[in-house]
Parts: C-alpha cells; structure tokens; sequence
DNA sequence: GCGACAG
DNA sequence: ATCTTGTCGC
C-alpha cells in the first residue's frame, strides 16, 4: 500500500499549485488505533538552516524503542509559512530509508489538517507513505480557539474558516497546549486518541519527542567531528 | 496597506 | 528552527 512520489516545485507559486491538487486525495476516515510500530519524526538544522538532519524514531505499543534511523542532506527550500513539508520531506524521506521495522503511522512535528489549504507537513507525508499519519505541532499556524482547561486531556476544537481542523490539547498540566490534527488516512478523533496514548510525562508525545532529540543529538555530534 | 506566520 | 552557560525548580 505505497503512496504518491514526492514532487520538487520550482517556486513557491508552483508548489501552491500542487497542494491543492493534493489536497484533493486526502483521506479522513475513522482510525481503529490498532498500530504495533509507531514513527514519530522530526528535522534539525545546521549550518544557518542549510543543512537539514532527520530522525525517525520507532516505537512498539509499550513505547519502547524499536528502530531509529537518521539523515543528513542540503536543504533547498526556504521556510515558508505553509510551505514547510517541501523543505523537510525530502530528509525525511531519507531517513525514513534506513529503517528497518515497517511503521503503521507516523506522527510529524507540524501541522496535518490545520493548515491554509488544508495539507500541511502531516497530509503531504501521509499521502506519500499511503499510511496513516498525523501532525502534531507546538505552536499555531491558523485557525482560532478556546483556551482548554489546564487538565491534562482536556481539549477544544480548532476552528479555521468555518470548519474543525483539529484539536488544541493539554498534554500535560499547565503547560502550553499542543495542535493536534489529521493528515491522512485517520480522522480527528483518532488523531488524538494516538497522541493520548504516545503521552509518557512530557509535553510532546514520544515518538516525535525522541526524534527530537535524536536529531539534535546527530546535528551536534556531526558539527564537532567536522570542526 | 497592516499583521500573522508549523519548523 | 538556530546562536548559547548557567541557573532555578520539581
């Protein structure tokens, strides 16, 4: 059950262009939440944002690691606001590569649904994997909310031009919520079903948690062996 | 024209 | 996101 290719826009117009195309094979169904390997990813960067360094972290159903797999590249994208999976699904795609367990949904640090055109970093990989996927993401891009109660679970829906686009959830006792929203192959509900059930005691949950810290790990272990 | 703006 | 040491607090 594999996806689409990934497809290089020359400009920020183009690549606009292909979203909406995409956009239109996006799949929102109902999640059974019955994985056994789940990947959480997540890109660093060097070198004044030139160089991007993914990691993608395996987890089994008892959040043990299971498989991890790092890579390296140039970056050639800018960071543009609504643009981001260009730049970082080329190293991600890498990275995932080097993995040797078969994942059955993937989280991402950014936004699925909650998106300008409704195709963020988490749609665009889901439909390129044909997999279940997911973004979970620190902080806004678009849409409006309610503050939800400072309880651990607690959520309200993320609003954006009329529709709900995913859920603002509290991972954690006060601290800052999180922006919880499909990106392909599972529904609103299910997405947050899969963060609550990835949370350990941190803000994030531990897929996209410990890909972070791979990838920062990597990014500052590469610096100094270079130097 | 003025702000907002994942990573 | 990145550049960066120590420091306050659970």
């Amino acid at each position: 059950m594999n996806g689409i290719s990934f497809e290089v826009p020359k400009n920020v117009a183009q690549a606009k262009e292909l979203q909406e195309e995409l956009r239109k094979e996006l799949e929102f169904c109902t999640y059974d939440g019955d994985w056994r390997y789940i990947c959480g990813v997540d890109v660093a960067y060097s070198k004044g944002s030139r160089v991007g360094v993914a990691a993608a972290m395996v987890l089994g159903s008892n959040l043990a690691i299971e498989d991890n797999s790092v890579a390296m590249m140039d970056v050639n994208f800018p960071y543009v606001p609504g643009y981001l999976s260009f730049r970082e699904i080329p190293v991600i795609l890498e990275a995932l590569k080097g993995l040797e367990v078969e994942p059955d949904i993937f989280i991402v640090d950014g936004q699925g649904l909650a998106h300008p055109r409704g195709i963020g970093l988490g749609c665009h990989l889901g439909l390129i994997l044909g997999k279940p996927t997911l973004g979970v993401a620190k902080s806004l891009l678009v849409g409006e909310f309610e503050e939800p109660e400072f309880v651990y679970g607690d959520w309200r829906p993320l609003l954006y031009k009329g529709n709900t686009v995913g859920r603002v959830v509290r991972t954690r006792d006060w601290a800052k919520p999180v922006f919880v929203s499909p990106g392909h192959l599972i529904d609103q509900e299910g997405a947050y079903n899969v963060v609550m059930n990835t949370l350990h005691r941190y803000r994030l949950p531990e897929p996209t948690r410990l890909a972070h810290l791979l990838a920062e790990r990597t990014k500052r272990e590469s610096r100094k062996k270079k130097k």
